[in-house]
DNA sequence: ATTCAATGTGTCATATCGACCAAATTGAAC
DNA sequence: GTTCAATTTGGTCGATATGACACATTGAAT
C-alpha cells in the first residue's frame, strides 16, 4: 500500500503537498448485531486506538480528503459521509507523543517536522453497509477493528469527544439524512429497520406503529420477498424508494412546522 | 483601532502568529423591521462586500477565533455563535484579487505572501440583538452594515454561498437552538416572537395556535407588563425563563421520538 | 366614542400517538 | 402431518395534538 520511501517523503515533504495545519478524522459507523460499531485503527506498536484520519492536499476540498481516507480504509466508493464539527483545541494533537511515534519510524526526524505542529481537524461521521467493509491497514497501523459504541478501548488525543460528538450528530440527522439507508444492506426488514432506529435513539419503540410509520411515508418497496431461515413468520424484504426517499427527507421526516 | 504599523506587521509575519491556512467567517444575523438582516462589511475603496472574518492565532481555538471578530465588529460580548460548516474549494480565496487589495496598503508585499496562500474557512453563524449593535471599522474597511437577507449586495468570493448555508442552518435549528432568545431584546411581544419564527420558517403562521403553543412550552414568563405606544391593546411583554428555556431546547421544541 | 390590533377562548374536523389485540405465517419439535 | 412457539403484520380505539376558523373582549390612541 505504502512503502517505506513513500512514507519517508511524506515525513519530509509532505508540508509542501498538504496543508500544514488542517486534518480530516472520520467516525466510521456500522451496523451490526443489533449495535453501533465505529471503525478504529492502532497505530503499529502501540496499544491506543485512534480514528482513520488524513491530511488535507493542498489541491483538495476537505470533502475529498475524507473521501480518500474512508476508501482507503475501507476499500468502499460512494461513502456517505457528514461533516459534524471542527476540532480545534490549540493543545489537542499530543505532539510530544507523536514525536516519539515518528521517530521511531524514521529517527532522524527533526522537532520542528510539519506533522508535529498544531493541527485543526474537521470531524466527519461516515455511514457504511458493515458487512461490505474490508479494514484495510497502511504501514503506520496494525490493526483497524469494529468496536461495538459501548466497548470502546481507550482512544488518544480527543478522538473520544469526537465519537461522541459524532453520535449525536447521527441522533439529530435521523430525520433528515439518509441514515437508513446508508447503514443497512439494500434489502432488509422492518424489524432489522426499527432495532436500527431503535439503537440509535436509545430507546424503544412500538413495534406496530413503527413499520406502520414507516410505511406511511411511502419511502419503502417491497416485492414480497422474505427472509426465511427461522421458526417464525418470515419478515418482508424492503428496500429504498430512493426517489421518494430524498424527497421526504428534504421536508424532515417528522416535526410539524 | 489599528494602526498603520499594526497591519504591516500582519502582513509581514502574521504567518507566525496565525495559522497559515485557516480562517473563520462569520454570518451576523439581526432581526428588525420583521426581517433578516446580515451584517456585511466593505473593503476600503471596494465597491464589494465580504463578511466579517478573521484568521486563527495559533494559540486560540476556531471559536475564539469567531469571538473575536465578533466582538471587534459589533462590540458586543457574549455573542452566541454557532459553528455550521467548513467551506474549503482550493480556489475559494480569489488570490489574484486579494493580492491587488494588498498591494494597495502596502506596496512592496510579495506574492508569496502567507495571505495569498489558499485559505479554508470555517463558517459561523451569529445571533444578536439588533439594536444593540454598532458596527465598527477597522482599517482595512469603509463600510459596515446590516443588509436585509432578501437585497443583499454583490458579495465577494464564496461569501454568498456562506450565507444562504448559515440561513439553513438556522431554519434546522430553530428548535433546538436559543434563537428566539439571542436574537429578540430581552422583553419581547408574542406578535414580535411570532414574527420572528414567521420570517425564519418563511411562511405564516396561526396566531392563536401559535400563542397557546409558545405559553404551552412554559418558557416565557411575564409579569404583566405592556408595550404601550400604538391605537390599540397593548400587548403583553415577555421574557424567556431561562432555565425551562434551555431545558426545553434540549430535548427540542416539537418533534416526536 | 371610535378605531384598531392584541388577546383569550372555543369549536370542530382531521391527523397522529400509544397501547393493545387478533390473525397470519414460519420452522421446529414431536 | 400436527402442534407449538415465536414473531410479523394488520386492525382497533381512546387520548391527544393540529390547523383553520369564529367570536368576544381588552386597552391605547385620537
Amino acid at each position: 500500500m505504502q512503502s517505506e520511501k513513500e512514507i519517508e517523503d511524506f515525513i519530509l515533504n509532505g508540508h509542501k503537498q498538504y496543508l500544514n495545519n488542517l486534518s480530516v478524522d472520520c467516525v466510521i459507523f456500522g451496523f451490526h448485531d443489533q449495535q453501533l460499531k465505529v471503525l478504529l485503527v492502532r497505530i503499529t506498536g502501540r496499544k491506543d486506538w485512534v480514528l482513520p484520519g488524513g491530511h488535507v492536499n493542498i489541491k483538495e476540498t476537505v470533502d475529498q480528503a475524507a473521501i480518500r481516507v474512508l476508501q482507503q480504509r475501507t476499500g468502499i466508493d460512494n461513502i456517505f459521509l457528514q461533516q459534524f464539527q471542527v476540532f480545534s483545541e490549540p493543545d489537542r494533537s499530543r505532539i510530544d507523543w507523536l514525536y516519539k511515534v515518528l521517530k521511531k519510524y524514521y529517527p532522524v526526524v527533526k522537532k520542528d517536522n510539519w506533522l508535529l505542529q498544531r493541527f485543526v481537524s474537521v470531524g466527519y461521521y461516515a455511514l457504511v453497509e458493515y458487512t461490505k467493509v474490508t479494514p484495510l491497514l497502511d504501514m503506520m497501523s496494525d490493526a483497524s477493528e469494529w468496536w461495538g459504541l459501548d466497548e470502546l478501548p481507550p482512544m488518544l488525543m480527543d478522538h473520544r469527544t469526537i465519537v461522541n460528538e459524532a453520535l449525536q450528530a447521527l441522533q439529530a440527522g435521523l430525520n433528515s439524512k439518509p441514515i437508513g439507508y446508508n447503514l443497512l444492506p439494500r434489502k432488509f426488514t422492518m424489524p432489522e429497520l426499527q432495532s436500527l432506529y431503535e439503537t440509535i435513539l436509545g430507546k424503544k419503540l412500538d413495534r406496530s406503529n413503527f413499520s406502520r410509520k414507516m410505511l406511511a411515508y411511502e419511502i419503502l418497496k417491497t416485492n414480497g420477498d422474505t427472509r426465511k431461515g427461522a421458526a417464525r413468520k418470515a419478515p418482508f424484504l424492503y428496500s429504498f424508494d430512493l426517489i421518494k426517499y430524498r424527497k421526504a427527507l428534504k421536508e424532515g421526516l417528522n416535526t410539524g412546522w
